[in-house]
DNA sequence: TAGATTTCTGACCCGCAAGTCAATAAGTGG
DNA sequence: CCACTTATTGACTTGCGGGTCAGAAATCTA
């Protein structure tokens, strides 16, 4: 993201606009690596390549770190989407491929990932970030599924049915193989191509009208 | 679970086979609340009514009743599934209804989504909690599933079709019905019987034979 | 009832990590 | 090149929590 500066050789350099940022990446990294607790401030200051006190300078605290680093990642996540949907013409079918592969790469991609991780296991202790992740996350995607299933219906190409009711049906499988990929990776082959068509075919057969 | 003994009037009682446990009970309260790292032996003490220094009579360290902990709830989180399966004659699709049921009720129950919740965040840093979970939570569900489909496909219910080679697909929902309801339940109304109900038909519909 | 034995505990130690601050080096303008 | 400002730091304090242990209390045995 923004500039890496692991091993520069002049130490003590002064780069007060450049820092936060820098600070962020390295929280993220570190924060994804053992969760919120597990880490301590020492990690995230080595890795941005700083003192640990230069932290405070431009932070209050960890926490702050913390939701600073969530913030950051969480304003981009649903954008790329958007983009995808207004100026197409195909059949809808297509779309929800672009839709899906396009949220198959975001949640596969570390960073997300991570954070998506962490917010499963760590939101309930802090409540603002949970709600301002589900509102600006989940039900920004539910909110933009349903309007693909509409579509689809609008179009006669899907048939009405409850899971018109459930946007997030749709997206279920991807969690599930974002946790087979950060969770379990170690334990098993897991053929994400492979896996997402097979979760293509089965959502068309469900929705296609018959 | 087993006794719970929160305020009991006489201190100091002797309860040498309870104690385990009760400790195993009180860690997987305390854990699920915080996670691993921030839960301090001290609250698993007060939870059990015991001294923190009790704890080491019959563990060797937080890491061993984390342990514990999962281990207990895992051993039995498999055994109601399979139970279900052998001696049904249906269809399958009754049969999957039954089984997803329990499923569902499974992971709604707050022990055990909440361990499955701390695996996602920390698993990695339990590689081999991880890998036991996968072994005997993960694949056993899968070689269920899979036969579930053979089933289907055998007596001519389901199409063939590369859902099969995922059975993980179909538990996806319930995964995310997990998550909506321990993490973002402050947020949402979130009905599961009708998601219930949408999830199944959204998977006979894909699965269905046309 | 009086040891003997076993379970339990409070007080303690110790290391680690969050957070502070006076000293210091990097820039800046004259 | 020399004050002057300001970003940066390493050494320090502090509190917290994991882990230990000597002794107290419960239970057992006779």
């Amino acid at each position: 993201m923004t500039e890496q500066n692991q091993a520069k050789p002049q130490r003590r350099r002064r780069r007060k606009n450049a820092r936060p940022g820098e600070i962020v990446d390295a929280g993220l990294a570190a924060f994804s690596e053992n969760g919120f607790s597990a880490t301590r401030l020492e990690d995230i200051a080595r890795r941005a390549g700083i003192a640990k006190s230069t932290i405070y300078l431009y932070f209050e605290n960890k926490e702050a770190v913390f939701e600073a680093a969530i913030k950051a990642n969480m304003a981009n996540t649903m954008d790329d989407l958007s983009s995808q949907f207004d100026a197409f013409d195909g059949p809808t079918e297509d779309l929800i491929r672009l839709v899906l592969r396009v949220m198959y790469a975001k949640l596969l991609e570390p960073n997300t990932a991570t954070l998506m991780r962490i917010m499963i296991a760590e939101g309930h202790r802090f409540p603002d970030l949970a709600e301002r992740y589900h509102r600006e996350v989940i039900l920004r995607g539910e909110r933009f599924m349903t309007a693909l299933m509409k579509r689809g219906v609008a179009r006669g190409e899907f048939d009405p049915g409850p899971a018109q009711d459930f946007p997030r049906l749709i997206a279920a499988p991807t969690l599930m193989a974002m946790i087979a990929t950060q969770t379990f990776s170690a334990f098993e082959e897991f053929d994400v191509d492979a896996y997402f068509e097979a979760h293509v075919w089965l959502l068309m057969n469900g929705l296609r009208s018959s």
